[in-house]
DNA sequence: TTCGATGTTCGTTGAACATCGAACAAGCTA
DNA sequence: TAGCTTGTTCGATGTTCAACGAACATCGAA
């Protein structure tokens, strides 16, 4: 578990964000952690093995959608909102009433008992 | 010149959309089509071979985010803008905000005399 | 009808991506 | 220390994507 890169606010991309966003599952994420809450690794349910999970949580914090934090040996995973709206003002929030609507990600979300 | 497919409005999707509009050409040649003013194929400036071109108008066509029509051998392409208000209110404004105060596809313009 | 202009399609190539299972690393816990 | 838990990384596989030049199709003009 190396220490995971976090690109600096002012870094964040416009093609990044948007190729990040473009996948069902991460938007799912994304939806999954769109009341600013941090959430922990293992409390997401995900229809993908861990690695894939691993993999798209990566193009998510990569792309400077999310964050992670250790603590342990867990991981807790929350997103940018404020340094999303900075940077983007108004795009995660129709990307999200977008997703809602449409039921893209509906699939993916926290373990029963979280 | 086969005829062009267009999506419905009602079936426009989201994943979709953000892949479109995850390369800083297609989001370019957005931009300059964001007056809502109707374009030529040939007007379009961009720094690719125009096979490479045709694929990135096919791209943005399938996705529903422009919309192509043909006048004998030319083509003319407009951004469909009021579409994509219908259905993800204030997702392509804030992509064009944040494109243009990052620059992103400021190579993409028009023929000098256009 | 022949020629030129305008895009589209085809075939190819190298890079990027999604996915999986296995192996690994790091930290608790017994 | 030994073992368990939790994610990450690796290696492999198949798919998708961006890019190019060449060939093609279509229409207007000569």
């Amino acid at each position: 578990m190396r220490k995971a890169h976090h690109p600096a606010t002012e870094d964040v991309a416009l093609p990044e964000i948007m190729g990040a966003l473009s996948d069902p599952l991460r938007i799912g994420l994304v939806r999954v952690l769109a009341d600013g809450g941090e959430r922990g690794w293992g409390e997401l349910r995900v229809p993908v093995a861990k690695s894939t999970l691993s993999h798209h949580v990566r193009v998510l914090r990569d792309a400077g959608v999310i964050r992670t934090r250790q603590e342990g040996t867990r991981c807790f995973v929350r997103l940018r909102r404020e340094d999303l709206e900075l940077r983007f003002p108004g795009l995660i929030e129709a990307v999200l009433a977008a997703a809602h609507t449409d039921g893209v990600g509906n699939g993916i979300g926290l373990v029963p008992g979280a």
